[in-house]
DNA sequence: GAGTTTGAAACT
DNA sequence: CAGTTTCAAACTC
């Protein structure tokens, strides 16, 4: 098995990477660091070392096109990289491990505190452990048809054990890829043990460095793919099911047991690949970081190579794209992957933040009705439930032919590759971001689920990148395929409208994935309450909606149905968007963190993390961001002459005007409803009712034609009654009898021309 | 809808 | 850190 090499870290650009996640890993010498994108040129990386993997040329080959102009933040040095780095070095606080679980294709990267627990991984034909520890675990599941393995490459425990052998393989430079590295300072120890002698260790990295796209030139919002690949071959491994070759920066899963060998092309999304990509990437929230992650799972397609990635955005503190790129169509210029590969549900791609609470979601696209649950540490994170719809099992167990393969035993390898995804075509349109109840989104065609974080996570642990609350993985684009983008929540109902863009434009079928809008509750607001009031569209006019001014780009959103002007708060200026996060963090670290929070033990449960400085508004109208907040100031406000406080009797007024007001819409909005209601059923009393049929018959057989008739048989009674010399009494007998005729035979002709219409499906 | 007020964000 | 300016929302007319 190959091991990514740590070294790519530190080809991380600086805005991308971690440095406090990295400053000790022992790798990240600057040399490294500079990846210097080569414009078309075509690189064949091989990346498969993992010896039970006919690795070499041979059998399976990478090839990796870079095309991005290397961004500038990437110019120290030109190093060819050939594999994905993951940092090994330094931080090893937590001692994190990754196990790998082979049911329903699952990997799962865990912290695992004992080492009985890495054995219990390590253990080939053991089914996988998921280990549990703090909260705090990756899990990957790759959605595909089953069998097919997932190559799942991880660096070295040695020093630069992948890049040698990358290097050597490689010699053309891959400077495309860096090291992702995915959570803060979340150190991953190894854990698996490889087939062969090597030890596929992921080691002591934070699991940030999952992945790490290689800047993109600022002009261009495509950013670099990178992948890093931990290959995981238990004993366990069947000799029928060979192992799938790791190439870089690619996850590659083959089901066939024969494996023929493969070509695989990747290429940088800087060019038209990644046009076609951008129309499927979702852009979320903003970063702190511009890394993104991409899990690329391989779908069932068999004869035609399609692979599906995922790119998860790193972000530090807040805000975090992942993009999710999935390509359905076996001709569609994203990616190539292998094709042949059983299903894996990729279910989750772990993203933490600093010290953060919340979760993100990752849900996968497939039909497979497996759902689990990925908990990323991150700051103020959401959990993050991933479900994936395959048609293979969604056990994972090895019961069934078609079911998905444990990776322990070996049968598969996981590859998890975080290409950057440029990021373009999709808009959002969400109001605050809330989050507590899980929703699920799913897609007739695309049979992909979308699911929601359901309530925010008290314990995050550090290391993994921060996303914003609610992140969800949605499914990318891509008919059979699976794909995953995370999302935060907030921005669901963003989504809606992108990927119904994204299928009318692109192979991606017009699921209108999202039916759901995420309610969490934001700052304690409750959910009804925050769902009652969606966000307003914004007015910038200035600012580009790139500071804080713009209620969009501070609540980490895009603008979408904005009346701003000159917006650069969208994908098609993710740079500017991402320097301008950027530079919001420096300034602030916590700009993009709820102003309204907890207070101290004691004090309300919601107060304004800063407080208020008004002056002349009294803290009683929305200048106010406690009274807009519906919260009172408190201590830590320095407003003059607040009003806004408990005991207040302006406040007191004001709140009852309020809800006074509040009830008389509501009562208005009831008694509508009660008058709609009372019309429509009026409506329906007044229709004439076949006796025969019970059924009810239109005004309009009771035409004027028919009126008149009925008149002049009446009329025709009366004269006959009359000519007859009856009473009155005897002629109105005679008159009414020929009415009840006269009804009778309208209603009858009514109840046929029913018939008729029905037997026609009139 | 135009103009004013307000206070947070940004800047110096 | 304080003062000033900028900005967009809230508010008034």
């Amino acid at each position: 098995m190959d091991v990514v090499s740590p070294e790519l870290n530190s080809l991380l650009p600086d805005e991308i990477m971690d440095t406090e996640a990295i400053e000790d890993v022992p790798h990240s010498e600057s040399d490294g660091t500079a990846v210097q994108s080569q414009a078309s040129q075509d690189t064949s990386v091989p990346m498969e070392t993992d010896p039970s993997v006919s690795v070499s040329t041979s059998s399976t080959l990478l090839s990796l096109k870079s095309t991005l102009s290397t961004s500038t933040a990437t110019t120290k040095t030109t190093d060819s990289v050939t594999g994905t780095t993951v940092s090994t070095g330094g931080l090893q606080k937590h001692a994190t491990q990754f196990a790998f679980s082979a049911a329903n294709h699952q990997i799962i990267l865990n912290k695992v505190a004992s080492s009985q627990a890495t054995e219990a991984v390590k253990s080939a034909g053991t089914p996988p452990q998921i280990i549990k520890q703090e909260g705090q675990k990756l899990l990957v599941t790759a959605i595909g048809k089953s069998g097919q393995p997932i190559f799942f490459q991880l660096p070295h425990t040695g020093s630069k054990p992948g890049v040698s052998q990358t290097a050597g393989n490689t010699k053309s430079p891959t400077p495309q890829f860096k090291v992702v590295t995915i959570g803060e300072r979340t150190e991953l120890k190894p854990v698996m043990a490889s087939s062969g002698n090597q030890v596929t260790t992921l080691q002591a990295q934070q699991l940030k460095t999952v992945q790490i796209p290689k800047k993109t030139p600022a002009s261009s919002a495509a950013p670099i793919k990178f992948i890093i690949t931990k290959t995981v071959n238990s004993k366990g491994l069947s000799p029928q099911m060979p192992v799938s070759p790791v190439i870089q920066g690619r996850v590659l899963t083959q089901s066939s047991p024969v494996m023929t060998p493969k070509t695989i092309t990747l290429s940088e999304p800087h060019n038209t690949n990644m046009q076609s990509i951008s129309g499927k990437k979702i852009a979320i929230s903003p970063l702190k970081t511009p890394s993104k992650v991409t899990v690329v799972s391989v779908a069932s397609p068999p004869s035609s190579a399609s692979q599906k990635s995922v790119a998860l955005p790193v972000g530090v503190a807040l805000g975090q794209q992942i993009l999710a790129v999935q390509q359905s169509t076996p001709g569609s210029p994203i990616k190539v992957a292998t094709s042949q590969t059983t299903a894996q549900n990729i279910k989750s791609v772990p993203v933490g933040g600093v010290g953060g609470s919340q979760y993100k979601t990752i849900i996968p696209l497939s039909t497979q009705p497996n759902v689990q649950q990925i908990q990323v540490p991150g700051n103020r994170f959401h959990y993050v439930r991933l479900v994936t719809a395959t048609t293979a099992s969604s056990t994972g167990q090895l019961s069934g032919p078609n079911t998905s393969k444990p990776v322990m035993v070996g049968t598969g390898a996981v590859r998890m590759s975080v290409p950057v995804v440029s990021a373009q075509a999709i808009k959002q349109v969400v109001p605050k971001p809330l989050p507590s109840a899980a929703q699920v989104v799913t897609t007739a065609q695309t049979q992909q689920r979308l699911i929601m974080p359901a309530t925010p996570l008290p314990q995050i642990q550090p290391g993994f990148t921060s996303l914003p609350p609610g992140t969800v993985l949605a499914p990318a684009p891509g008919g059979s395929s699976v794909g995953y983008t995370v999302v935060p929540a907030q921005y669901v109902t963003q989504l809606q409208q992108p990927f119904a863009t994204l299928a009318s434009s692109s192979s991606f079928p017009a699921s209108g994935a999202i039916q759901t809008q995420a309610k969490l509750p934001l700052n304690g607001v409750s959910a009804a309450e925050t769902t009652s009031r969606p966000r307003k569209p914004c007015n910038c006019t200035k600012s580009q909606c790139l500071k804080l001014y713009c209620d969009c780009f501070a609540n980490g959103e895009f603008c979408n149905n904005c009346n701003c002007n000159n917006c650069f708060n969208n994908l098609e200026h993710e740079t500017e968007r991402l320097k301008a996060i950027k530079t919001c963090l420096d300034r602030n670290p916590e700009a993009f963190k709820p102003k309204i929070g907890k207070g101290k033990e004691g004090e309300s449960d919601r107060r304004h993390s800063k407080g208020c400085n008004c002056k002349r508004s009294g803290c009683l109208k929305n200048y106010c961001e406690c009274y807009e907040a519906k919260i009172m100031c408190s201590s830590i406000c320095k407003c003059i002459g607040c009003k806004n406080f408990e005991e207040s009797p302006e406040r007191k007024t004001l709140m009852h005007l309020a809800d006074a007001a509040e009830v008389r819409v509501q009562q208005q909005t009831a008694a509508k409803t009660k008058l709609s209601s009372q019309i429509s059923d009026l409506l329906m009393r007044t229709m004439p009712v076949v006796s025969s049929g019970g059924g009810r018959l239109p005004f309009t057989f009771v035409t004027k034609e028919v009126l008149e008739a009925t008149c002049e048989c009446l009329l025709e009674q009366a004269k006959k009654a009359e000519q007859s010399r009856q009473p009155q009494a005897e002629a109105e007998r005679m008159i009414l009898e020929e009415f009840g005729h006269c009804l009778m035979s309208i209603i009858s002709s009514a109840g046929k021309a029913k018939a008729d219409c029905a037997s026609i499906n009139c």
